[in-house]
DNA sequence: TTGTAAGCGTTATCAT
DNA sequence: ATGATAACGCTTACAA
């Protein structure tokens, strides 16, 4: 029964002593890794018990090397998808004996290189970006010379749903196949007829999430000879208020010249239901009146009515993969690069227009 | 532009020659308080820049006093619940210049604990534990103990969203009024004309959550002068698939001897997302047929149709005063305990019953 | 203003 | 099997 010692916290030093051995032996019974002897293991833990002493992570660092800590930075802890792909990280560092660092930076991407320093300081073992990333010449260059500084002292930086920095950037990479999934879900909006389908996006052209998802879903159009209408790209950000605000405006500057658009695709899941509230207020059906679909499969979007049609990421496998070969990496190819795959979830939310507008 | 030095990280000691000044000279001018003539301190930082050098957090830790570390630990950080609490804590934490650890346990009381002496080896200076846990009397001996072992090294154990502890267990307490929303909600269900009311609840009587939303819901009952029909009151999980199966069950167990309830409440609001997916799926309407309640108010009841009447919980505020008391536990009082309040926001998921049972 | 030296708590190395 | 000692990278007296 842990007998409280007055002041401070205890050490091996103190340990020691009260078992009557030297610091060493401490550390040889606490460790496991070194023979002692039965009886003598046995005094060092009945000390340890009674002084209720825990080691000194700092102190063992120091000396012994590796923190056993993986960082993951995020935009935001409460988004459902960084949640869950956070979720995966968490789980595998556990599950490797790490402990996790966390911290947020709500889309400042100025803050995020702040934060990796602030990782390297705290000698994180990976460090995992999260999500979506500025994608500029200076960005990238400070990036890249992040990841090198990272690598020189034994760390590693880690892309985790983010397209690699460049050539000389030693660094991991987990992506999934964010044009893919564009593609395939604006592909199927179109083979049910759709021909004006409009795009609420995200306002930040060099972000790569957004990027991604906006060329797929103008290869789609390519690929079936049709052109996007500008008129029906719209900006914004990645949360359920964008979508609900722009959509808003979609129908409002609706004249009647042009054939209104027939299906509307959210650059994320939150978008989508913020489309979806703006529509059923505008009395508008969906998806008889209109279709939508959104990017994601947040577990919200099953439970939305209609329950979405979008695009399934694989959250976890990309945040445990993120770490599996962040801290393996010696084990697999040194140009580490993993695409996962994504695929469209057919739900209710979409369905062919109501006039088939195809020539 | 940093000249890459070649094996392992710089240290003070490397700045320092490079500088052609001592270390000490080296820290004073990292940590900026001491004076240093501004030719050192340039030609200091020079040679940081130079070496791409940054500091040994865990060192500075050792020597300095305190790793300036906050750990979280929740169930999961996946719920929207602890996700927005999480977001307080970190924000809190950051603000106060603060580096976040956090780990889940998934609902196992003992790897709580586990985690608790996880995060006192690594010298956080706060432990917070996030939502609701287990309450036996082992369980709570143990937790004192711990606690006093926290403060013992200077540390804090923070319990956010649980009630206290015990006398002698010295923590900080930030508390929502759990028992008082769910009064009010089941109040209001009753004020309606319910007078058969479900609670679709989590099967763990010792748990703070549950037992707390339980006996809310019993005390309106009493308030009212109604007695709480057992059969049904089930069990289950915090989930939205809990939500949806003992739905399922309570409908098909309807032998129609007794007047069947005209209203659910479920312990949280994922659980009354998965009522609603089975209420739906019964081919019964929400708040026509029968009225449904949630607890948590968490971004998705919003956008569920209907939109959930719920209990609004502080969840923000909740994360960020218990890391704000927790670190100025000298300017508050001893015995810190906060009590946050809770009330209802009035959706469309519950109305009067179709036939008004009021005897 | 700057430097020297001791020490934070642990483990690795080398003895015994 | 056990112990003494020297690191690990940093800060903080104490000197100069």
């Amino acid at each position: 029964m842990a007998r409280a010692i007055a002041g401070g916290r205890p050490t091996v030093k103190d340990v020691a002593v009260a078992a009557g051995v030297s610091a060493t032996t401490v550390s040889r019974v606490l460790a496991g890794n070194y023979p002692v002897s039965a009886s003598t293991r046995k005094r060092v833990l009945r000390a340890v018990q009674d002084l209720d002493f825990v080691i000194n992570a700092q102190a063992r660092a120091l000396v012994g090397g590796s923190t056993r800590t993986v960082a993951f930075i995020v935009r935001d802890l409460v988004g459902p998808l960084f949640a869950y792909i956070g979720q995966g990280v968490e789980q595998q560092a556990t599950a490797e004996g790490r402990v996790c660092l966390v911290c947020t930076h709500h889309g400042d991407a100025d803050r995020e290189l702040e934060l990796i320093e602030l990782m390297r300081e705290q000698q994180a073992e990976a460090v995992v970006l999260v999500g979506g990333g500025l994608r500029t010449p200076e960005h990238l260059e400070r990036m890249a010379q992040i990841a090198r500084s990272l690598e020189r002292v034994g760390s590693r930086l880690v892309l985790c749903g983010r397209p690699p920095i460049g050539p000389d950037a030693p660094s991991t990479v987990v992506e999934y196949d964010n044009e893919g999934g564009a593609f395939a879900v604006t592909n199927y909006l179109i083979s049910l007829g759709h021909r004006r389908i409009a795009f609420v996006g995200a306002a930040e052209p060099n972000h790569t999430t957004t990027s991604a998802r906006f060329e797929g879903y103008t290869r789609a159009h390519r690929a079936h000879g049709l052109t996007v209408d500008d008129s029906l790209v719209v900006g914004g950000t990645f949360d359920r208020e964008s979508g609900y605000r722009q959509t808003k405006a979609l129908l409002a500057r609706d004249t009647g010249t042009e054939p209104a658009m027939t299906a509307i695709l959210g650059i994320t899941d939150m978008v989508a239901s913020g489309i979806l509230a703006a529509l059923r207020e505008a009395g508008l059906r969906v998806p008889e009146d209109i279709s939508v679909a959104g990017y994601d499969d947040i577990p919200l979007s099953a439970d939305l009515s209609p329950a979405l049609t979008t695009v399934h990421i694989p959250h976890e496998e990309l945040g445990r993969a993120a770490v599996r070969l962040a801290l393996h990496r010696d084990e697999y190819a040194l140009d580490q690069h993993l695409l996962l795959g994504t695929h469209v979830v057919i739900r209710d939310s979409a369905a062919p227009p109501r006039e088939n507008n195809a020539r």
